[in-house]
DNA sequence: TCTGGGGTCCTAGGACCC
DNA sequence: TCTGGGGTCCTAGGACCC
């Protein structure tokens, strides 16, 4: 170990980026996608993931599927498959695991490592380290990653951003400076374009020139955010790896956008309702019940009012928030406003337990709620999403929205979890998952 | 990039209390 | 009754991420 090298990474971060993942994962389980232009996002009718064949005809995200089908003649167009995707994601975790205990799940196609300290385990450099593991993940999952290696989590993601697909890049503390002379600022995970046009006002459009302003400096200007990355871009590691295993999640909301807006009450009201629905199908799936709702309407001009407020007794039972929401909503509401879209977010969420009713309520009310959103559930996991519904947005119909068309889907799910088509995926080798019975 | 959907975190300012 | 200063809690909205 020469000194050189323990000055040039007092902490070896890795970032690794899976390329394309999505199409990248479909065009490893169907290999005759390989070399073809692949987008995922057919459900929706955006492109959420274009393979490199599909950017290089000009599609990029979120294109509509119909203009990068007129750019594209021959793409392909495939509906995202999230539980697929999470288990290459899970596998990804879990190579990276059999290098280094600390590794943290940053998101789907993305994870950091810590190397610190593995020099001496692999008699290697922490480069060698790196480029192991980025061609055994390679190599077992079927796919290409992008991997970074520097001092800090905010320049590890810039290194693995720097040369894509399929790159490495390492920045060692003596190289920060020029490694960041001509980095615009957009690079940085946490500068916005907000962020960016800020700190272009005041005279600052790279990274060099933002690290070698005063601290003050960034404080003043950004707040808590704008120290900690002037730190981080500098080498001087703030944010820790967050290894634990991930909290349940904070919130659950819907939010769905209509052409055209529209200033019909009936019609928005209908609209965040039916989000309401969605969002509280969802609860219930993750056996989760809700303490506090807020309703967000978004104006023409994109400009978006809402409230936030808690239920008087958590509750995962979409007829005890119906009126509590459209309550909400009376006040949200602004005549001869135009609205372009609804936000309905669940927050402050805990497993739901059996419902302990409070003296003064009547538990057999509570039951029956109960009972009703079962059987709810029930009927729409049988006739599709929205096929049993409230009253108050069954004039979406009016409109000409079906809401109980999407049985098809359902019907496939069932079978793809319990078929054929899931085994036959899971098999090819390469994968190397076992299924649970 | 004229804007889809699901998240997280930070902050200014109001309410409330001593 | 008016007034000051300071702490805490809450929340709407902004900014950002994938």
């Amino acid at each position: 170990m020469s000194p050189v090298s323990l000055h040039s990474f007092p902490r070896a971060l890795l970032h690794i980026d899976c390329d394309a993942f999505f199409t990248s994962v479909e065009q490893a389980l169907n290999p005759e996608l390989k070399g073809r232009p692949v987008v995922v996002g057919k459900e929706r009718g955006i492109v959420a993931c274009a393979s490199y064949e599909a950017k290089a005809w000009g599609v990029r995200r979120p294109m509509a599927l119909h203009e990068a089908k007129k750019i594209c003649p021959t793409l392909v167009c495939m509906p995202s498959d999230y539980e697929t995707y999470s288990l290459v994601s899970k596998r990804l975790y879990s190579i990276l695991r059999t290098f280094t205990p600390d590794v943290e799940e940053y998101s789907i196609d993305e994870a950091f490592a810590e190397l610190s300290g593995l020099r001496r385990v692999y008699h290697a450099s922490y480069e060698e380290i790196a480029l192991k593991i980025k061609q055994t993940v390679e190599e077992e999952l079927g796919l290409t990653v992008s991997v970074g290696l520097s001092l800090s989590k905010s320049l590890a993601k810039i290194c693995s951003k720097q040369k894509k697909p399929a790159g490495f890049t390492a920045v060692r503390g003596f190289e920060i400076d020029a490694f960041l002379k001509d980095m615009p600022t957009e690079r940085v995970c946490g500068f916005g374009p907000n962020t960016v046009a800020l700190l272009a006002k005041h005279g600052v459009r790279t990274v060099l020139e933002y690290i070698q302003r005063p601290e003050a400096f960034a404080r003043k200007l950004l707040g808590k955010i704008g120290s900690e990355l002037w730190h981080e871009l500098k080498g001087d590691a703030v944010y820790p790896l967050l290894t634990a295993p991930k909290e349940g999640q904070a919130t659950l909301s819907k939010t769905k956008t209509f052409t055209p807006s529209s200033d019909d009450k009936d019609f928005v009201r209908a609209q965040l309702l039916r989000n309401m629905e969605s969002a509280f199908i969802k609860l219930r799936r993750h056996s989760l019940r809700v303490k506090g709702i807020g309703v967000y309407l978004t104006a023409h001009d994109f400009s978006t009012r809402g409230l936030y407020a808690d239920l008087t007794r958590p509750t995962a039972s979409t007829m005890d928030a119906t009126a509590f929401v459209t309550a909400l909503f009376e006040r949200v509401f602004e005549a001869k406003t135009r609205y372009r879209r609804t936000s309905l977010v669940l927050a402050d969420l805990e497993a739901d337990r059996e419902a302990q009713p409070d003296l003064f309520e009547d538990a057999c009310r509570i039951r029956a709620t109960r009972e009703i959103s079962k059987a709810v559930d029930q009927a729409n996991a049988l006739y599709g999403k929205h096929a049993v519904h409230l009253a108050a947005t069954d004039c979406l119909r009016r409109f000409g929205q079906h809401l109980g068309d999407r049985g098809d889907v359902a019907q496939r799910k069932l079978a793809a979890l319990k078929g054929e088509n899931f085994r036959q995926r899971i098999r090819i080798p390469v994968w190397n998952l076992r299924l649970k019975d």
